[in-house]
DNA sequence: GTTTATTGTAACAATTGACGTTACAACGCG
DNA sequence: CGCGTTGTAACGTCAATTGTTACAATAAAC
């Protein structure tokens, strides 16, 4: 099982823009050479940052800018953004059989463990947001 | 991203082993009945459960055992033993830009973060063990 | 010793999702 | 207008998951 690099792509690609957005026009072709990544598949990842409420992203001329405090951006809004949130993060199994009292239970049992282990995740990704990850960055920057 | 359902279908094995491994002989095909999976699929989880240290399948005649007191077998060591462990969990993209500043740290900045989520996730599953589980499970069994 | 059920494993197909790539219409500034 | 850029569709490729068929090896039962 992984997580999709989308996730590490789209960390990388608000903190390129917190970083530069105010010193130069921050497009598609910057962030996907940043990332060694393809300038079609940031402008799909830049599309959920931007529906996510994250950012905006500038028609015509080009460019993306954060619109929300550092501060209040986190991992997990981060992470929310680019995996689907409607998906649920463990697959179950299908129809498992009725007739068998663990079959029958297993969903009933299981399903408040499975979400309480989503929620820790996301509780932890909530602690890092981008403010605190830009002040890690920029001693490296001068 | 998805969890396979690997996971949900092992912890729903090793629930079937602790039920009937007393009563009748648990073999593949009787936990692939319970699962609505198939025999080998099983036996491939079983063979992870195995080498995890888990349990015992036996050869020839068939048929399956939990060898760890129940309470000491957490989800943690279930999700090890079928989801590979020497993964990484976080999907990295490759090759960032070590000319600019946030490609050339992005690594320093993210690893440590990413294991804590990692690591607040298996915390999690550390809280949950089969005992406790099978204790759910037995009021709907009488 | 033969029969029987079962495991372990290889091999393959089907499906899915991620990522990259090409292409192009729409957009907005100079 | 001309230019660079975005948004998006349409594909191709690749890897992982799950299911399936097949079969040798095993061990108990008879």
């Amino acid at each position: 099982m992984r997580i999709a690099s989308r996730f590490t792509i789209a960390i990388h690609t608000m903190l390129v823009i917190a970083c530069f957005s105010d010193v130069r026009k921050v497009t598609s072709k910057f962030i996907a050479e940043s990332t060694n990544s393809n300038p079609v598949v940031i402008r799909r990842i830049l599309g959920q940052l931007r529906d996510a409420g994250l950012i905006a992203v500038k028609l015509g001329v080009g460019g993306a800018a954060i619109i929300k405090p550092l501060s209040e951006i986190t991992l997990c809004d981060i992470f929310d953004a680019v995996e689907a949130v409607n998906e649920k993060f463990f697959t179950f199994h299908a129809n498992p059989n009725c007739m068998c009292p663990v079959g029958e239970n297993i969903h009933v049992i299981l399903d408040g463990h499975l979400s309480e282990i989503e929620q820790a995740m996301y509780r932890q990704m909530e602690q890092t947001n981008l403010q605190k990850l830009l002040e890690e960055i920029k001693p490296f920057m001068k």
